[in-house]
DNA sequence: GTACACGGTTTTAGCGTTAAAACCAACCGT
DNA sequence: ACGGTTGGTTTTAACGCTAAAACCGTGTAC
């Protein structure tokens, strides 16, 4: 353990083991070019020195950060919990194993975001970046595509799906699978609860409800829309729970409305799980403090993808090959859908 | 605005100015030493160009990277919602008028996040980092301090507080006005349950209730200790209820053992804010679905203390002057305690 | 015995930037 | 008129690394 500071170099190796820093450089990058002898004599050098290559210097030689820009966004105290904390956590270990590491930047709208990747981008000081939570109607794909930034997003654009590599989770499969779940247990009148705003990932989940429902051939009167607020969610509940023939079940598209239902439900002595079967989205802390089934988004599967997508994005600049990758969400079952219907 | 991809350097820039690179960079780094019209054809240079300094060059030849590393956690499920989100957001906000970027890297315990913290440095991949929720026992100060890694941290050791800087939130202050909150709306029979450890967080927000009792004159018998997950909350909540002299109100270490108490109470059919008033800490989005009244902290405050103590520090490494910095919470009062007591 | 290929290593050069030194007018005092 | 400032600019060199070229001893072919 050396406990001088001047920094260790590969210089400072190459004499200690007695080669050109070329031959040191080598046994890091391409091991298999030098002896086996000399290798480990280079290795022992570089431990006992307790030698760290230079980002910097390797970084600038090589014209390639091993950074990925993020941009972290305030979580909204209006949502009851976000993914995006469990999902910056999956994009670090993710990145890992090939040697990439993620940098938060902030903006404060989504021209500001383009604008920042572009300037980390050209900058150098990233090799491409991530986008999170992109929606139909979201320009910031386009905008990055115009400034030559690579990235791979998660969550799509309705349309120029075809134009730059996403993942994204198949909100409908999760709906209906929570549809059937529901069904298994003895529901028949199941209600939905939905954003009132006609973007993607709301069209999507309302529409696996809607399909599953269908396909059991069970009526789709029940259908409500709401803010992505608790109390929303409670108002829209208790429009269905209003209903001459009322729900026994409802899943909602966002664990916020979820919570709103669950309040709503308590409010006229209805037990959760026992008199009104509820599922929410997204598996937030939230979602298990209140014992609330709900769908979770596969984040560490999303954010290996999202890696892998970037590491071909970031090679090959131009024209790289386009990716989308839909991923299955899982529904954790808890308390308040887990008994059947009495 | 240029389309060409091949990045514009200092060079480049010099060439259409018609100076030489050093004067453009100085244009940018000490404009105060180059002639306003020689400025003003470099800036028209730079901005024809679309020029951005490269990070790497930057970082190689100055030996400063204007990174500052974090270790991301994973969120534990058990936990209704941390303020780690909000801390990064708070962090990378901070960060940005100075040119700080935050980047992220994991690590498996305590000893490997020293490491990597270690290494991070050495590889002059960052120029510091921030350790986060450091307690009492944290051996991570002591290994950062030995491995020669310039940190602050947010929280605090109970010792060697005087050998590094750091930011930490008042927690007696802060339970001290929750406690004072609660006896203005006419409680006496105020309960608490914190943490069975005797880790530093957890005393201190005990002797914050303890002491605030005393000093109203208030009995401190209704004292409960529980894990800091929502059964064992409910669980000592129901202790302290079943006493034969009830509390009307109950102060919480956190936000998850007071959904435990709100649970509990509305299991026994008391009413929260009516019946029983309840006060989380850490004001997360689950306090704020549950209309807990909770002790907040001061997250922006605390990043922005923290990058200015990290600059002092990253800038004079050897003998730096060690500062500390006691932040006061603030406390957020909702439903579950806003009336007065019956 | 000379020519040539080959694996392993070293040398050279340059990535883009900036601190420090050198340079160069224009101006000043004597 | 001549050495000495002074302010502005350029030159030089180096930060630590690695791709590419050069080098060099050995083995192989004829």
């Amino acid at each position: 353990m050396p406990v001088n500071d001047q920094p260790v170099t590969l210089a400072d190796v190459a004499a200690v083991a007695n080669v050109s820093a070329q031959t040191v450089s080598n046994v890091l990058r391409r091991p298999e070019r030098v002896l086996p002898k000399t290798r480990r004599k280079v290795e022992a050098a570089i431990e006992q020195l307790g030698y760290h290559p230079n980002h910097a210097a390797r970084a600038l030689r090589a014209s390639t950060s091993h950074v990925i820009g993020l941009r972290i966004e305030p979580t909204s105290t209006e949502v009851v919990g976000s993914i995006h904390d469990r999902f910056l956590h999956a994009l670090a270990e993710a990145g890992r194993p090939s040697g990439y590491h993620i940098q938060l930047f902030t903006a404060d709208d989504a021209a500001a975001e383009a604008e920042a990747a572009r300037t980390l981008i050209r900058a150098g000081a990233a090799d491409g970046v991530v986008l999170y939570d992109v929606r139909a109607q979201d320009p910031r794909p386009g905008l990055l595509l115009a400034g030559r930034v690579p990235f791979v997003s998660f969550g799509r654009t309705v349309s120029g799906t075809g134009e730059y590599s996403w993942v994204d989770v198949d909100d409908e499969t999760g709906v209906s699978d929570a549809v059937d779940h529901l069904v298994e247990r003895g529901h028949r009148r199941i209600g939905y609860i939905g954003w009132p705003e006609d973007f993607s990932v709301g069209v999507r989940r309302a529409r696996g409800w809607h399909d599953a429902m269908t396909r059991h051939g069970l009526p789709t009167d029940l259908d409500a829309r709401a803010e992505d607020t608790m109390p929303a969610g409670s108002q829209a509940a208790g429009r269905l729970l209003d209903d001459p023939h009322p729900p026994t079940a409802i899943v909602a598209a966002t664990d916020t409305i979820a919570v709103g239902i669950h309040h709503e439900a308590t409010t006229r002595g209805l037990r959760p799980g026992a008199d009104l079967a509820i599922v929410g989205f997204d598996d937030t802390p939230t979602a298990l403090a209140f014992g609330l089934t709900s769908i979770g988004q596969p984040v560490t599967e999303a954010a290996r993808a999202i890696m892998e997508l970037l590491m071909d994005t970031v090679a090959k600049p131009d024209r790289h090959a386009v990716h989308g990758r839909l991923l299955a969400p899982r529904l954790v079952v808890r308390a308040s859908s887990r008994s059947a219907r009495p």
